[in-house]
DNA sequence: ATACACTTGTGAATGATTTCACAAGCTCGG
DNA sequence: CCGAGCTTGTGAAATCATTCACAAGTGTAT
């Protein structure tokens, strides 16, 4: 048994870790798919934009997964990545707003297949309510603590106009809401046991802004 | 005259300074709308979930922008973080990918507020070639190197399904785009010259999953 | 069975970022 | 004009993250 994911002490983890392991995941996925069956934290590393070093300590937070002067076996760092990520299981997620982000992101096929499993989702405008898009039916917003009382769901993605924002996230948090994948450009006001991740295009945007105009200086 | 942007040395600014930039520059506007003329570093910090020393230590890598026993002047700071981050000009953008995503985009009305302009939207799926979604034409793909020839974008958006994605960022580089704005769930290889900023909702969700899974131990 | 080439796991060192703490400057009221 | 009350700007200290460097395993070839 190499695996031995958690069983370590607690030490945070840094925020830049946990999306390191989501990248050397996703390589290693890809490199099943090639049939590779071994992999060393260097090639790992070349493909991350990272070091050899950074693979090894990142991964000897958990554990460690590795054999000296071979690598790290494919499916078994796998195996063990999705079971740090607690990708293990299936989370359920609700979406609110079906505009064009939020229906773009309940038609991506990329959460289903990672475990991340779209329940429903929820607008105020009568005209969308009710109407179906692929297999997603768009339901009413004011259903939504009723719903989320009867099955709470883990994650709420929030895809709803930035003046809607903070409203929305409050009404899902006092339904009990734990974690908020926020697409508003707004920096959503939570309690300190509730998680969020913030997607922000024109922020984005504007770091590229900056490095360009401060290229050469 | 308070501002002063830019006569500062030029050390290296971090990443999270210019994500925490944006995110003032976003409150202030708020601000503004509400008729406020002055706030202080407290306030700001508050709203972007930071401190205030960081707020200052921020600001203080490009001059000094406050009044002491006062704060800043709303309009001054804003005018003085567009001009830090670039947004004194218009950008122009192409959109590579004219799926869900790549359309979302192009009709988000956010970045034509700050500055990006869309120029065009590139697609190689002879169905969408030519279509237009409101006021953007879908064009050949094949003719982008033309098109960068003649008018270089500043930053290009990749909005294409993974397996395409280093093949176009490739493309584009090549043609002499220097920023990618990469939507596509992969590592892109680039030179060195050449940034990338990624936005990954896959990972963003483990991020949340990895949270969840750690809460309490 | 041994030597060799390779790669991990990890303390220690370095580097980067955040927080602390306080002197200095500004405004206002009297 | 003076003192009280705020708030900035910034070195110094503390914390956090990355890189270095190397002992300790592992597989392979002879």
């Amino acid at each position: 048994m190499i695996s031995q994911a958690r069983s370590h002490s607690v030490k945070r983890i840094a925020d830049s870790t946990v999306r390191r392991l989501s990248a050397y995941l996703r390589f290693l996925e890809e490199s099943a798919v090639d049939g590779v069956e071994t992999i060393s934290s260097d090639a790992l590393a070349r493909r991350g934009g990272t070091t050899s070093a950074q693979v090894r300590k990142d991964l000897s937070f958990f554990g460690s997964f590795g054999k000296r002067g071979l690598g790290y076996s494919v499916p078994e760092l796998t195996s063990s990545l999705r079971d740090i990520l607690g990708l293990g299981r299936e989370w359920n997620v609700i979406i609110v707003g079906a505009g064009k982000i939020g229906m773009a992101l309940g038609q991506y096929e990329g959460f289903e297949q990672r475990g991340f499993h779209v329940t429903a989702v929820y607008d105020t405008d009568p005209g969308k309510i009710g109407t179906q898009w692929g297999s997603i039916l768009v339901r009413d917003m004011s259903r939504v603590e009723a719903d989320i009382a009867e099955v709470t769901p883990d994650i709420a993605v929030l895809a709803v106009p930035v003046g809607e924002a903070q409203d929305a996230a409050d009404r899902l948090i006092r339904a009990g809401v734990k974690a908020i994948l926020n697409f508003a450009p707004t920096q959503l006001q939570v309690p300190g046991d509730v998680s969020v991740r913030n997607v922000n295009m024109a922020m984005e945007l504007e770091g590229l802004s900056f490095i360009l105009s401060n290229r050469d200086r």
